[in-house]
DNA sequence: TCACTCTGCGCAAACGATTGACCACATGTC
DNA sequence: GACATGTGGTCAATCGTTTGCGCAGAGTGA
């Protein structure tokens, strides 16, 4: 490993000049000359940082931690580009952790941060984590920035604006004419599937619909079985919707697949149309109308904030809403046949 | 933050005395009396160890880095639980690198082993890399395995038995009668690529069936849009095949969408089998029969190939066939109508 | 010539954990 | 009594980087 003494050696000069002149450190007075022979010198021998030496001199890592409960879709990825790609225009990394079923990351966490190996964290709290959990975490005083989800008294939030999202993608189905909509919703603690659940109402409200009932909101969950779920549960009602708004993707996947083998014509007996769009929607059959959420931006203005939150302690509750939520029309949704 | 020698004040004892203790060092000769204080001490303290201290000191991390091309779909995120399972279990975490479309993340695996940030690594290289990017990045001698792909004279690689999951699916379609079977696969310069064209004709070659000829492999990709794309082609075909082995569960999913969209009906027209099996192959329609390849076997062995290199030096070029590539039948293939 | 200031660097002390060397004391052996 | 052995610790060096301070020598103004 080549260290800042090899490097000064080759030059000729001390390690406190070359440390100055590759960091180009204001207080760096050395001629130009030798800052030549410096960089030349730490050049040749492909002189690189040492990353724990500098870390435990400067007690920074200029790591960020990311936390999120699931990774096993499209959306997360993109998530995790944005996030990597503001971390690295402002020369941080980005460690990916896992958060367990259990405690919700709360091990993590501490893990992370209480041994230095982060300088802060971006946590997504899992669907079905209760608010207690959330508690211990955020007490670490910890720079902290919390995804999707805000908690009593944490300021240190990015959201998307789900209630615009699902408002758009409700709007389109009363554009096509629907009366009867449903929303199969995530689980009732979600902080998500609340905003989604007003964004819904609201828009039937301005609709001058009445809210078709509780029995029209399933709140299952995010994944492709509880679509699956949603479906069953509402094709079995007395008078079954003709449009419904899933508030995920990859719920929405699994519903229409349900809706095959239910024989639940798509578009045709039940319009779908979903909030978050991937390459997925693009390949079911039919192409599945979706609500485009910005989830790129929302990485980048994660890590932005907790950047902002560590070098200068500024806290952000922030609502990213650039892109706005776009609606890209596809298949699954149709004119209702009355 | 709490350090040794803040728990050694506690405690009233010296800074070794306390570390030797805490790490359980076997030259840790204290009395019980003095164990007790301290451990008592670190608990009361919530003494954490500083990961750039250990670091520092014992020039390794006990952090190894995973470098994929792409992280979209499920099968990346059933390969990363297995690397963090394997390496929660011996003491390790992962780091989670990306790997950009150029130089085949030579840089990232320059920046994470050059600047000690990481013990080793485990690197997938892109489908479109061609082995001269490759060379550089093993040539830096650090302790890497390579995933899915071999290079000449690097020993060190983790691979599937490709050959045999290419068979299986090639050899369901066999039994159902079909005769005229393509083949969607990846890239000509993909090692898995190779592999699986393999499997293939060798399973075609067993049953008596002489190659269909060359229109009938394509090599457009594993992505969904390549498999569009080779849908489009083998059905332009003046005799299209009855039966297609897709090699790579994205592109069957691309294949599926586009045949819906040209009017192929799947499985009357064309029985579809994919090679890797998610929870997105479920919930197609009909739902893809696949083979189930073992993503999350593949992490581990890669972690513990790495590890083991690490520790003991020895190299390993290690074929992960525990659990076997297993065929999962739905409903997107059938008996042959001829 | 003296007292300054400025330039161009080097010295050395941190940061936190690890570990080989060493020390004081007690006990056992010849 | 001299010596070895064992017990229960402490001391201090070390890893690589950063940074406050100091120190020559050159230049400047009076």
């Amino acid at each position: 490993m080549v260290t800042l003494g090899d490097v000064a050696a080759r030059a000729g000069v001390s390690v406190s000049a070359v440390s100055r002149v590759l960091s180009n450190h204001p207080s760096a007075r050395v001629s130009e000359a030798t800052r030549c022979r410096i960089l030349q010198a730490a050049c040749e021998l492909r002189y690189r940082p040492n990353f724990a030496g500098r870390a435990l001199r400067s007690a920074r890592t200029r790591v960020i931690g990311l936390v999120v409960p699931d990774l096993t879709d499209a959306l997360f990825a993109e998530l995790l580009h944005g996030a990597q790609d503001e971390a690295r225009e402002r020369d941080y990394m980005v460690l990916l952790g896992r958060s367990d079923n259990l405690s919700a990351g709360g091990e993590v966490v501490g893990r992370l941060v209480g041994e230095g190996r982060v300088d802060g964290m971006v946590v997504q709290v899992g669907d079905g984590v209760p608010p207690a959990g959330l508690g211990a975490i955020l007490a670490s005083a910890a720079p902290i920035v919390l995804l999707n989800s805000v908690y009593e008294g944490h300021v240190g939030s990015v959201v998307f604006d789900d209630v615009e999202g699902a408002r758009l993608a409700t709007e389109h189905l009363l554009r096509f004419g629907h009366t009867r909509i449903a929303l199969a919703n995530g689980l009732r603690r979600s902080y998500t599937a609340r905003q989604r659940g007003i964004g819904f109402r609201s828009a039937l409200a301005e609709a001058g619909l009445r809210p078709a009932g509780r029995a029209y909101e399933t709140r299952l969950g995010y994944t492709a079985a509880d679509g699956r779920g949603a479906l069953r549960r509402l094709m079995n009602l007395p008078e079954p919707p003709t449009g419904v708004v899933v508030a995920n993707v990859d719920a929405a996947i699994g519903l229409l697949a349900e809706a095959r083998a239910a024989g639940v014509r798509v578009p045709r007996d039940l319009s779908v149309v979903s909030v978050h769009d991937s390459w997925t929607a693009e390949n079911t059959w039919p192409p599945l109308t979706a609500v485009r959420m910005p989830f790129s931006a929302m990485g980048r203005a994660a890590v932005r904030a907790v950047i902002a939150r560590i070098e200068t302690g500024a806290m952000t509750a922030e609502l990213v809403g650039d892109p706005a939520p776009e609606l890209v029309v596809r298949e699954s949704s149709t004119r209702s046949r009355r």
